[in-house]
DNA sequence: ACTTTGACTTGCA
DNA sequence: ATGCAAGCCAAAG
């Protein structure tokens, strides 16, 4: 059911492209939820929970491009090793949003 | 059935 | 500029 807010989220970001990244709050923009930020992370952790794969939930950080989610995986650092794999720099802890953002 | 917390963000003091 | 509070909606205790 694509009405589902959950199925609505994984499409989204299942279009970011490798070596980029998005934010919560430009999922829930891009939704109609710009102030539901959080029902996103919902989605992804249940992404977490249902082993879906095909959906890269570490392409999606929050607005400061910290990893807020890395606890959420395997390993702390898996989330980080991820985008690292896929040529995404890092400014100590957190993304280089200017350089990785991508906007739907 | 009620309360608390959460992979967030924005706004006001 | 920094810090605290509120808003959003759903799930777990």
């Amino acid at each position: 059911m694509t009405n589902d807010f959950y199925e609505r989220v994984y499409e989204l970001v299942r279009q970011i492209p490798s070596g980029r990244v998005t934010t919560y709050g430009h999922i829930a923009e891009a939704l109609g939820m710009r102030s539901s930020a959080r029902m996103v992370g919902w989605a992804l952790n249940a992404i977490a929970l249902r082993d879906r794969q095909d959906i890269p939930a570490h392409r999606v950080v929050n607005r400061f491009g910290a990893l807020s989610g890395r606890q959420h995986f395997e390993t702390p650092y898996a989330m980080r090793e991820r985008l690292e794999a896929e040529g995404v720099q890092f400014i100590g802890d957190e993304v280089d949003l200017s350089r990785h953002l991508w906007a739907p």
